[in-house]
DNA sequence: ATGGGCACCTGGCTGC
DNA sequence: TGCAGCCAGGTGCCCA
Protein backbone atom coordinates (compact mmCIF):
# COMPACT_ATOMS: atom_id res chain seq x y z
CA UNK A 1 0.00 0.00 0.00
CA UNK A 2 1.55 2.97 1.22
CA UNK A 3 3.77 4.97 -0.43
CA UNK A 4 5.08 8.41 1.07
CA UNK A 5 1.64 10.29 0.63
CA UNK A 6 -0.21 7.93 2.57
CA UNK A 7 2.39 7.11 5.47
CA UNK A 8 2.61 11.25 5.77
CA UNK A 9 -1.19 11.29 5.72
CA UNK A 10 -1.64 8.68 8.28
CA UNK A 11 1.27 10.56 10.70
CA UNK A 12 -1.15 13.24 10.31
CA UNK A 13 -3.57 11.88 11.21
CA UNK A 14 -2.68 10.06 14.27
CA UNK A 15 -0.64 12.58 16.39
CA UNK A 16 -3.48 14.83 16.99
CA UNK A 17 -5.04 11.87 18.84
CA UNK A 18 -2.07 10.43 20.56
CA UNK A 19 0.55 13.18 21.32
CA UNK A 20 0.66 13.97 24.88
CA UNK A 21 -1.75 10.38 25.82
CA UNK A 22 0.05 7.61 28.02
CA UNK A 23 0.28 4.10 27.26
CA UNK A 24 -1.83 1.93 29.28
CA UNK A 25 -0.73 -1.38 27.18
CA UNK A 26 0.84 -2.66 24.37
CA UNK A 27 -1.57 -5.58 22.87
CA UNK A 28 0.26 -7.55 20.39
CA UNK A 29 -2.24 -10.26 19.34
CA UNK A 30 0.49 -11.65 16.08
CA UNK A 31 3.78 -11.20 16.71
CA UNK A 32 4.84 -12.88 13.41
CA UNK A 33 5.10 -9.12 11.24
CA UNK A 34 7.80 -9.06 8.88
CA UNK A 35 10.33 -9.06 11.99
CA UNK A 36 8.97 -11.16 14.87
CA UNK A 37 7.82 -8.22 17.63
CA UNK A 38 10.64 -8.69 20.56
CA UNK A 39 8.41 -10.09 23.89
CA UNK A 40 9.58 -7.56 26.14
CA UNK A 41 7.94 -4.71 24.15
CA UNK A 42 5.05 -4.15 25.98
CA UNK A 43 6.37 -4.02 29.19
CA UNK A 44 9.39 -1.37 28.27
CA UNK A 45 6.61 1.11 26.56
CA UNK A 46 4.03 0.36 29.20
CA UNK A 47 3.38 3.95 30.93
CA UNK A 48 5.17 6.20 29.02
CA UNK A 49 4.00 9.33 27.63
CA UNK A 50 3.66 9.78 23.69
CA UNK A 51 5.61 12.56 22.27
CA UNK A 52 5.24 13.17 19.06
CA UNK A 53 4.89 11.37 15.54
CA UNK A 54 7.86 11.12 12.82
CA UNK A 55 8.51 10.10 9.19
CA UNK A 56 11.21 8.91 7.97
CA UNK A 57 11.16 7.92 4.60
CA UNK A 58 7.99 5.56 5.09
CA UNK A 59 8.71 5.06 8.32
CA UNK A 60 6.53 6.00 11.15
CA UNK A 61 8.50 7.18 14.53
CA UNK A 62 6.24 7.44 17.28
CA UNK A 63 8.27 9.05 20.17
CA UNK A 64 7.83 8.27 23.78
CA UNK A 65 9.70 9.61 26.92
CA UNK A 66 12.62 7.01 26.86
CA UNK A 67 12.56 5.68 23.07
CA UNK A 68 10.57 5.47 20.33
CA UNK A 69 8.48 3.07 18.12
CA UNK A 70 9.44 2.61 14.62
CA UNK A 71 6.63 1.43 12.82
CA UNK A 72 6.54 0.12 8.78
CA UNK A 73 3.51 -0.27 7.44
CA UNK A 74 4.44 -2.67 4.45
CA UNK A 75 2.08 -3.43 1.32
CA UNK A 76 -0.95 -3.89 3.19
CA UNK A 77 -0.87 -2.30 6.52
CA UNK A 78 -2.95 0.48 8.21
CA UNK A 79 -2.91 2.44 11.60
CA UNK A 80 -6.43 3.81 12.70
CA UNK A 81 -7.64 5.57 15.84
CA UNK A 82 -10.56 3.91 17.63
CA UNK A 83 -12.33 3.29 20.92
CA UNK A 84 -10.56 0.68 23.01
CA UNK A 85 -13.64 -1.31 23.19
CA UNK A 86 -13.91 -1.38 19.57
CA UNK A 87 -14.14 -5.17 18.43
CA UNK A 88 -11.09 -6.40 17.11
CA UNK A 89 -10.88 -7.68 12.75
CA UNK A 90 -9.11 -10.24 11.42
CA UNK A 91 -5.58 -8.94 10.99
CA UNK A 92 -5.44 -6.69 13.12
CA UNK A 93 -2.09 -7.49 14.81
CA UNK A 94 -1.64 -4.94 17.40
CA UNK A 95 -2.95 -2.42 19.91
CA UNK A 96 -1.33 0.67 21.72
CA UNK A 97 -4.01 1.24 24.53
CA UNK A 98 -4.14 4.42 25.87
CA UNK A 99 -5.43 6.52 28.49
CA UNK A 100 -7.66 8.91 26.93
CA UNK A 101 -9.86 5.74 25.67
CA UNK A 102 -8.69 5.65 22.32
CA UNK A 103 -6.41 2.29 21.10
CA UNK A 104 -4.09 3.08 17.91
CA UNK A 105 -4.50 -0.31 16.21
CA UNK A 106 -2.47 -1.92 12.91
CA UNK A 107 -4.29 -3.83 10.77
CA UNK A 108 -2.00 -6.09 7.95
CA UNK A 109 -3.17 -9.18 5.95
CA UNK A 110 -0.08 -9.37 4.47
CA UNK A 111 2.32 -9.16 7.23
CA UNK A 112 4.98 -7.45 5.67
CA UNK A 113 4.98 -4.40 8.08
CA UNK A 114 6.83 -4.10 11.42
CA UNK A 115 7.04 -2.63 15.06
CA UNK A 116 11.04 -2.01 16.84
CA UNK A 117 10.89 -0.48 20.01
CA UNK A 118 14.26 1.89 19.87
CA UNK A 119 16.24 3.19 22.94
CA UNK A 120 19.11 4.34 21.03
CA UNK A 121 18.85 7.73 18.79
CA UNK A 122 16.70 6.20 15.58
CA UNK A 123 18.52 7.78 12.88
CA UNK A 124 21.42 5.51 13.65
CA UNK A 125 19.05 2.06 13.61
CA UNK A 126 20.57 -0.53 10.37
CA UNK A 127 16.91 0.27 8.83
CA UNK A 128 17.25 4.17 9.05
CA UNK A 129 20.66 4.57 8.75
CA UNK A 130 21.32 3.91 5.21
CA UNK A 131 18.26 5.96 3.83
CA UNK A 132 19.01 8.65 0.99
CA UNK A 133 17.47 12.01 1.70
CA UNK A 134 13.52 13.07 1.72
CA UNK A 135 11.94 13.62 -2.28
CA UNK A 136 11.03 16.93 -0.27
CA UNK A 137 14.23 18.04 1.44
CA UNK A 138 16.27 21.31 0.03
CA UNK A 139 18.52 18.33 -0.56
CA UNK A 140 17.27 16.43 -3.03
CA UNK A 141 17.12 18.74 -6.34
CA UNK A 142 18.51 18.68 -10.01
CA UNK A 143 22.12 18.44 -9.37
CA UNK A 144 22.03 15.47 -6.77
CA UNK A 145 19.85 13.42 -8.96
CA UNK A 146 21.89 14.39 -12.22
CA UNK A 147 24.95 13.14 -10.09
CA UNK A 148 23.65 10.01 -8.59
CA UNK A 149 22.41 9.19 -12.08
CA UNK A 150 26.21 9.64 -13.95
CA UNK A 151 27.31 6.43 -13.87
CA UNK A 152 23.83 4.00 -13.47
CA UNK A 153 22.40 1.90 -16.63
CA UNK A 154 19.84 0.81 -14.05
CA UNK A 155 16.12 1.95 -15.58
CA UNK A 156 15.38 5.59 -13.82
CA UNK A 157 12.01 4.05 -12.61
CA UNK A 158 14.10 1.88 -10.40
CA UNK A 159 16.60 4.14 -9.53
CA UNK A 160 13.82 6.72 -8.29
CA UNK A 161 12.70 3.62 -5.84
CA UNK A 162 15.96 2.69 -4.50
CA UNK A 163 15.79 4.18 -1.25
CA UNK A 164 19.68 4.45 -0.85
CA UNK A 165 19.08 7.26 -3.23
CA UNK A 166 15.76 8.76 -2.88
CA UNK A 167 13.44 7.84 -0.25
CA UNK A 168 9.53 7.57 -0.16
CA UNK A 169 8.74 6.72 -3.84
CA UNK A 170 6.96 3.68 -4.49
CA UNK A 171 5.59 1.88 -7.51
CA UNK A 172 2.46 4.21 -8.17
CA UNK A 173 3.98 7.77 -8.24
CA UNK A 174 7.02 6.38 -9.67
CA UNK A 175 5.18 5.68 -12.39
CA UNK A 176 2.82 9.16 -12.00
CA UNK A 177 6.35 11.63 -11.48
CA UNK A 178 8.18 9.75 -15.06
CA UNK A 179 4.64 10.72 -17.05
CA UNK A 180 4.96 14.13 -15.43
CA UNK A 181 8.65 14.91 -16.37
CA UNK A 182 8.03 13.06 -19.77
CA UNK A 183 10.81 10.38 -19.29
CA UNK A 184 10.00 7.01 -19.70
CA UNK A 185 10.09 4.69 -16.94
CA UNK A 186 12.59 2.09 -18.99
CA UNK A 187 15.83 4.57 -19.98
CA UNK A 188 18.75 4.28 -18.28
CA UNK A 189 19.05 6.17 -16.07
CA UNK A 190 22.70 7.81 -17.08
CA UNK A 191 20.78 8.27 -19.89
CA UNK A 192 19.36 11.43 -18.54
CA UNK A 193 19.74 14.90 -19.46
CA UNK A 194 20.51 17.70 -17.02
CA UNK A 195 17.07 19.19 -17.90
CA UNK A 196 15.41 16.27 -17.47
CA UNK A 197 16.42 15.48 -14.23
CA UNK A 198 15.23 18.63 -13.24
CA UNK A 199 12.20 17.67 -14.71
CA UNK A 200 12.04 14.68 -12.68
CA UNK A 201 13.21 16.12 -9.45
CA UNK A 202 9.92 18.53 -9.58
CA UNK A 203 7.67 16.04 -11.12
CA UNK A 204 8.36 14.03 -7.96
CA UNK A 205 8.12 16.56 -5.45
CA UNK A 206 5.06 18.14 -7.50
CA UNK A 207 3.69 14.27 -7.38
CA UNK A 208 3.85 13.78 -3.32
CA UNK A 209 2.98 17.08 -2.48
CA UNK A 210 -0.30 16.61 -4.26
CA UNK A 211 -0.99 13.25 -3.17
CA UNK A 212 -0.73 14.46 0.38
CA UNK A 213 -3.32 16.98 -0.31
CA UNK A 214 -5.43 14.61 -1.42
CA UNK A 215 -5.01 12.17 1.65
CA UNK A 216 -2.99 9.66 -0.31
CA UNK A 217 -4.25 7.11 -2.68
CA UNK A 218 -6.31 4.20 -2.22
CA UNK A 219 -6.12 0.99 -4.60
CA UNK A 220 -7.65 -1.66 -2.12
CA UNK A 221 -7.11 -1.92 1.50
CA UNK A 222 -5.63 1.42 2.32
CA UNK A 223 -7.21 3.91 4.93
CA UNK A 224 -5.84 6.70 7.05
CA UNK A 225 -6.29 6.96 10.51
CA UNK A 226 -9.93 7.95 10.28
CA UNK A 227 -11.04 5.01 8.31
CA UNK A 228 -11.18 6.78 5.34
CA UNK A 229 -9.69 5.98 1.98
CA UNK A 230 -7.20 8.25 -0.27
CA UNK A 231 -8.57 10.45 -2.88
CA UNK A 232 -5.51 10.97 -4.98
CA UNK A 233 -6.43 8.05 -7.37
CA UNK A 234 -8.55 10.23 -9.67
CA UNK A 235 -5.76 12.18 -10.23
CA UNK A 236 -3.65 9.57 -11.27
CA UNK A 237 -2.24 9.69 -15.21
CA UNK A 238 -0.98 6.55 -15.45
CA UNK A 239 -1.27 3.89 -12.93
CA UNK A 240 -3.64 1.14 -13.26
CA UNK A 241 -5.19 3.00 -16.58
CA UNK A 242 -3.06 0.13 -19.28
CA UNK A 243 -5.23 0.73 -22.37
CA UNK A 244 -6.99 3.48 -21.53
CA UNK A 245 -6.26 6.85 -23.45
CA UNK A 246 -3.71 9.21 -22.19
CA UNK A 247 -5.42 12.21 -20.42
CA UNK A 248 -2.91 14.33 -21.92
CA UNK A 249 -3.10 13.24 -25.73
CA UNK A 250 -5.32 10.08 -26.00
CA UNK A 251 -2.44 7.70 -27.06
CA UNK A 252 -3.56 4.25 -24.89
CA UNK A 253 -1.54 3.70 -22.13
CA UNK A 254 0.99 0.45 -22.62
CA UNK A 255 1.60 -1.40 -19.19
CA UNK A 256 5.09 -3.45 -18.95
CA UNK A 257 6.34 -5.43 -16.14
CA UNK A 258 9.81 -4.06 -15.14
CA UNK A 259 11.75 -6.56 -12.56
CA UNK A 260 8.28 -7.65 -11.50
CA UNK A 261 6.34 -4.75 -11.08
CA UNK A 262 3.86 -3.39 -13.10
CA UNK A 263 5.06 -0.12 -15.18
CA UNK A 264 2.50 2.69 -16.93
CA UNK A 265 3.42 5.12 -19.26
CA UNK A 266 2.33 6.84 -22.38
CA UNK A 267 3.82 6.24 -25.68
CA UNK A 268 3.15 9.65 -26.93
CA UNK A 269 4.14 12.03 -23.89
CA UNK A 270 7.35 10.06 -22.77
CA UNK A 271 10.53 10.55 -24.72
C1' DA B 1 29.76 -0.83 -6.12
C1' DT B 2 26.07 -2.49 -8.98
C1' DG B 3 22.27 -5.12 -10.31
C1' DG B 4 19.11 -9.09 -10.40
C1' DG B 5 16.17 -12.13 -8.17
C1' DC B 6 13.98 -14.04 -4.24
C1' DA B 7 11.85 -14.00 0.09
C1' DC B 8 8.39 -12.73 3.46
C1' DC B 9 2.49 -13.18 3.58
C1' DT B 10 -2.75 -13.08 2.55
C1' DG B 11 -6.58 -12.22 -0.34
C1' DG B 12 -8.96 -11.17 -4.52
C1' DC B 13 -9.67 -12.07 -9.13
C1' DT B 14 -9.60 -14.91 -13.49
C1' DG B 15 -10.11 -18.84 -16.08
C1' DC B 16 -10.47 -23.77 -16.58
C1' DT C 1 -18.14 -24.84 -6.96
C1' DG C 2 -13.44 -25.72 -6.59
C1' DC C 3 -8.98 -24.93 -7.39
C1' DA C 4 -4.69 -23.44 -9.59
C1' DG C 5 -2.36 -19.53 -11.04
C1' DC C 6 -1.41 -14.82 -11.02
C1' DC C 7 -1.33 -10.25 -9.18
C1' DA C 8 -0.96 -6.54 -5.48
C1' DG C 9 1.00 0.02 -2.68
C1' DG C 10 7.71 -2.69 0.15
C1' DT C 11 12.29 -3.76 0.96
C1' DG C 12 16.12 -6.57 3.09
C1' DC C 13 19.22 -9.96 1.81
C1' DC C 14 21.93 -13.19 -0.96
C1' DC C 15 24.37 -13.99 -5.02
C1' DA C 16 26.87 -13.00 -9.37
Amino acid sequence: MPELPEVETTRRGIEPHIQGCRVLALAVHEPRLRWRVEAEMPAQVAGQAVQGVRRRAKYLLIDLERGSLLLHLGMSGSLRVMPAATPRLTHDHFDLQLDSGNTLRFNDPRRFGSLHYLTEDPAQHPLLRKLAPEPLDDAFDAAYLHRVTRKRRVAIKLLIMNSHLVVGVGNIYASEALFRAGVRPGRAAKSLTREECARLVKAIRAVLAMAIRFGGTTLRDYVGADGKPGYFRRKLYVYERGGEPCRRCATPIRHLVHSQRSTYYCPQCQA
